[in-house]
DNA sequence: CCGTCTTTGTGAAGATTTTCACAAGCTCCC
DNA sequence: GGGAGCTTGTGAAAATCTTCACAAAGACGG
């Protein structure tokens, strides 16, 4: 079984978006260079990408859309329910329960926990936002394999190593620290510092990023 | 002038982080070895890294902590204030703005812009929140380089194409949609949907991740 | 049913990024 | 001041990712 780049993942996640919104429309087939044209990438990568988990296209028609699109959502695991338990109860867990895609994807929200007295208890969404101290004990029933670190970085290493211990496979990282998980753990993160500092270097230094941008 | 990788980038921004901790603490000197364990990379890499911009460090000895903190502020181009337009007075702008960081290294709050009646004209940090109709006259003065992008998906490529057209050269993109910009304006696009699903992938097809993750 | 046209799937080539390995240089101690 | 001990800086090798280019396969019109 092969090596998947992260960036092929990426690619397909969007080539999903993209097919469900043809598929919204009623469009039948769409070509590797249609697809390229909307994920602003090329014909060939769009194929080798596919290719690597079959077959799907049709020569000299291209993809079937409908069909397509089950295919990409099986093999991103999207035909399950995934819980996800948000830590710290701010601004950027809101946003992201908030977000229509979120549980349009098959993401619910299975807890939020928070350490500041005067959030535990609010309301927060469809559930109620619980005490830290109380993860592990609800995570024996919660079974969420999902986490997602809303937290400022202090602490967050620690707050990552209660959920792994606490059975989390997967964690999305919004904290502006480098954390570690076992091998047997997925871990991602999102940095908006680092995203700014990216655009700070590109507008200083136009000269070392001769070629195009994306 | 060598053309300098993305990842490059993003690793300079977390060396910085790193540095500006150990010089807090009045650690003198960091070795490419020091440096690579806390950021979760190689010596190698650090130093290659590094290498692309100067000779910074002492053989024998390591990297001068705080003088390579300096290096690498300007090189990030974070020695000089950027002001920024938030376009979206949602969770997603409170959040960056809230983020102690986004100060920290020289980024202000230029304006906030929404077209929500209930949200334009309450007060947002030290600003408040303007119509997106005066976004184009405002922008003459406010000469802002950087936007960032925290609306919906709809429309957010028309909003791009206004913020470019009133002088933008910098894109930081929350709207999970495929954005074009111009070849002279630099964009950068954070998709939580994308990341998420990044993880479901990972945990559906372990196979397919034989390599440890990051 | 045949020829033309389109588009896929894929090895191979090319480009980019990371890792290796080691000479060169600096420190520090005796 | 000289040798032992580290650590940098960097070409070259290895690994990874993207693009190319083309044979194979189906669609479609006549």
């Amino acid at each position: 079984m092969k090596r998947i780049a992260d960036s092929t993942v990426r690619r397909l996640s969007m080539y999903l978006r993209y097919l469900e919104d043809l598929d919204t429309r009623g469009q039948q087939t769409a070509s590797s260079d249609e697809l390229a044209h909307l994920c602003g990438t090329t014909p060939a990568q769009v194929r080798k990408d596919l290719s690597f988990f079959g077959s799907f296209g049709k020569r000299g028609l291209g993809y079937p859309v409908h069909e397509l699109t089950a295919h990409l959502r099986e093999i991103l695991g999207l035909q399950r329910e995934w819980k996800v338990v948000i830590i710290g109860a701010g601004k950027i867990g809101a946003a992201l329960a908030n977000y229509r895609g979120f549980r349009q994807r098959g993401f619910t929200v299975a807890g939020v926990y928070d350490n500041d007295p005067k959030k535990i208890g609010q309301p927060w969404g469809e559930s109620v936002v619980r005490p830290m101290a109380e993860l592990e004990g609800d995570m024996v029933h919660l079974e969420a394999p999902i986490a997602v670190l809303a937290i400022p970085a202090d602490g967050a290493q620690a707050v990552v190593d209660r959920l792994v211990a606490a059975g989390v496979r997967a964690v999305l990282n919004f904290a502006p620290a480098q954390i570690t998980v076992p091998p047997h753990v997925n871990l991602k993160s999102v940095n908006m510092a680092m995203e700014l500092e990216g655009l700070s270097f590109a507008l200083t230094n136009p000269g070392y990023l001769d070629e195009g941008a994306a």
